[in-house]
DNA sequence: CCCATGTTTCTGTTGCAACAGAAATTACTG
DNA sequence: CAGTAATTTCTGTTGCAACAGAAACATGGG
């Protein structure tokens, strides 16, 4: 968010204040971010890279979001890892530029699978794993192993259910989701 | 987790010792809890009562984990404003103890519902207010207003969907997820 | 009405994620 | 192969949620 200009054949740029309904996006995204476990920070960058028409170099996040260069670089590494963002670069610029994926169904495909690879699996193992021990040692009471497999099992349909979803392209999701009353009915009567 | 015994006219209790299994879940709930933004003690408590086959008391809940009698207080009142949690009373005690929501689908169901009153509908006022003002005061750039639109499709279509579900009992919702793939076939032909 | 038991609120402490700024490293250019 | 621009890594700091323990408050029973 600056504006770049020459003046004496050397290069100036200012930065460019956000307008106040861009403001109030970011902050709320951030908020949500903290509700989610998201970092305040790195929710606020993917805001702003997501609004921003065009791709932003890490020095016009640093400024626009009034935090050190050094906290955008982390925070757009945890980004990548999440797979949200991407580099880019700019004809005769050298730096790296960002841009937020853009679709935002794409968006949240990708970070339901990014939860599910890194919180939802893990769960599922460590749920069979404790089932097992369970049934093998016969040391925890018969209600625990009750209530593990339970869980277990509402994981393991939800993925499952998932990995349908997942499959589908983007336009039939959208599809099946608004379809939602006509299913129901459907399944009502199954 | 206590072992309560008589000797002598006066009453003992000891802390009965997690099972390591019951201690491997507990401890992985708790860090999922970190990971969704739910605080690590109040996760554990939580997997604590889901597993107890019978409603703890403050004091037990406090030794067994490990954390002051106070955090525990504070986090039980945590999970009563989640709704997952409720108070039940034995006989000749006068200690409040506490069980949990014990049927996992409601459970979840009750979680979802708690998070889109917190998070999803705060949001979407958030992004109309921003449309609106954007709208009115043609500040923003045409590209903001475009993806804050997108934005709110997104969770107005979501929600809409969600409500859907809602609404279903829990042996209908069951047997809609179950039938993943027949749906996505059936949407498919649409 | 007082004592015992139980719960909540208050207050000060602590651990750690989040962070800024400096230093080191890497990548580019003329 | 300097010298500069860009980025990452390192190190010390800080703010705050999470927490423990004490104090205050509530409740029930004899």
């Amino acid at each position: 968010m600056f504006i770049r200009y020459i003046l004496f054949g050397q290069k100036f740029e200012i930065a460019m204040e956000l307008t106040p309904v861009t403001q109030k996006f970011i902050l709320h995204w951030g908020e949500m971010g903290t509700r989610w476990g998201i970092n305040r920070t790195v929710a606020q960058i993917h805001a702003l890279l997501f609004i921003s028409p065009k791709p932003l170099h890490a020095e016009d996040i640093a400024e626009t979001l009034g935090v050190a260069r050094s906290n955008v670089s982390n925070s757009i590494k945890e980004l990548q890892s999440w797979g949200i963002i991407r580099v880019v670069h700019v004809l005769g610029d050298r730096r790296d530029h960002f841009e937020s994926m853009k679709d935002v169904w794409d968006l949240f495909r990708q970070v339901l699978d990014e939860r599910k690879r890194r919180e939802i699996d893990p769960t599922l193992i460590i749920l069979r794993d404790c089932i097992a021990e369970a049934e093998r040692t016969r040391s925890a009471e018969p209600y625990v192993r009750e209530k593990l497999g339970e869980l277990l099992g509402f994981f393991e349909t939800m993925t499952g259910w998932y990995e349908q979803i997942r499959r589908m392209p983007t336009p039939m999701v959208i599809r099946f989701v608004k379809a939602g009353e006509k299913v129901r009915k459907l399944i009502g009567m199954t």
